[in-house]
DNA sequence: GAATAATTCAAACGTTCATTTGAATCATAC
DNA sequence: GTATGATTCAAATGAACGTTTGAATTATTC
């Protein structure tokens, strides 16, 4: 079965990539994880970074598509006025953490591929696969704006990436919070539900009067 | 001469690793860049892992010491209270953007490579160099912990997990963040400054309320 | 300046990599 | 059931990898 296969590849490759990232994972482990020849990567997809390509396809594309849509659903509902910041998180990090409850077992692979992809993957890769992300960061960073006219757009731009700096962590290190007791946290939805509320406020937080800079700087 | 060698190793190493990340550049990339010999990495490093080490040793440690400097300087001066939250996050973060202003040239590659490092190095690697980082992290959440007391333990910990990620994330592709009508920004400062704004209200956000986290779930 | 140690060097080591090849196997359609 | 196309397979290709080697060179010590 032809789709098996590439199943089976994708599954692997998503797996593999998300534990050991691209550049570490060969195709030798991709193949064996799955169970197919060693051939048929370059069969089914051309070559690995093809392969990258869908497996990012497969999974993030949705995610994004999602996001524009909440998007434009939060700005139709609210007509004239802006979205609120906090509807604005919540329709960027919601569709990642959806994706969570559909796999379920365990604590997701791709989660941890997408927090990968955002800090590991190569000029090339990023600009041939990451121009839809720019492009959703870009129409969030305008509706931030809309509701936080007091910030330079600039600075709008600096908080996204603040929160997908968080959020990309969170992806890939997550699944490792240890408290000091030795506990660990498991449950997507708390985390989740604390990254919302770390990412509203400080998308919200005031501007920082330049005097006050000057004399904050170097506090010791 | 040995030092000169060395030295050159490192610093071509750092620049290397931060552009294209450690598991993609070669041995020889980095004694081409150089203009030393192959072997020498072997020679003063013994294996390429040892080299990393030795990168990040060269460059992070004396960050997470002034880091703990800083934070004790902090506790004894507020004796019995707790320090605000803002003096913890600048305390975190000063002694990283700090080292910018030392080298100059452009924006630091060993920053890039500061972001990659949470993102990308293997378990192992980790677990050998960022026990020492580990530490920062405990003594920081417990400091946040004593000035935020209305917060779980672990949510604290979850809140200096997003903020590691806005502080790696930025470090990774601050340098290239582009507004819409096609500026640059270079200015660390003004980066630091918003990080810090950013992330203080972070950390300092309300708890949600479990009802109203309920109520909110999938907002559209 | 001879002896000793430290460093550099070109070359090779064995391994692993992504990719290719061509025959073998499978499914499908006539 | 034979022909056709799609897929799988074992094997090989050539390049790149980290590392090692032993001689050549440089620096240091007496």
């Amino acid at each position: 079965m032809a789709t098996d296969t590439k199943a089976r590849i994708l599954d692997a490759a998503e797996s593999l990539f998300a534990d050991h990232g691209f550049p570490a994972t060969s195709l030798r482990d991709i193949t064996q994880e799955a169970g197919v020849n060693l051939a048929a990567v370059n069969y089914h997809f051309g070559s690995k970074e093809a392969l990258l390509i869908s497996v990012l396809e497969r999974k993030i594309a949705p995610v994004n598509r999602t996001r524009l849509a909440q998007l434009e659903a939060l700005e139709t509902a609210a007509g004239a006025d802006p979205v609120p910041t906090e509807d604005l998180v919540r329709a960027f990090l919601t569709p990642l953490f959806e994706t969570w409850g559909k796999h379920g077992q365990g604590l997701p692979k791709f989660m941890k591929l997408v927090g990968r992809i955002h800090a590991e993957v190569d000029q090339d890769v990023r600009t041939k696969f990451i121009k839809q992300f720019d492009t959703v960061l870009q129409r969030f960073s305008a509706a931030f704006h809309r509701g936080l006219p007091h910030l330079d757009a600039i600075e709008v731009q600096w908080r996204v990436l603040f929160l997908v700096g968080s959020m990309a962590h969170t992806m890939t290190w997550g699944g490792s919070i240890v408290t000091m007791d030795g506990q660990v946290c498991h449950d997507p939805e708390e985390i989740f539900e604390a990254l919302i509320q770390f990412s509203t406020a400080g998308m919200g937080a005031p501007v920082l009067q330049p005097v006050a800079v000057a004399s904050r700087r170097g506090a010791r």
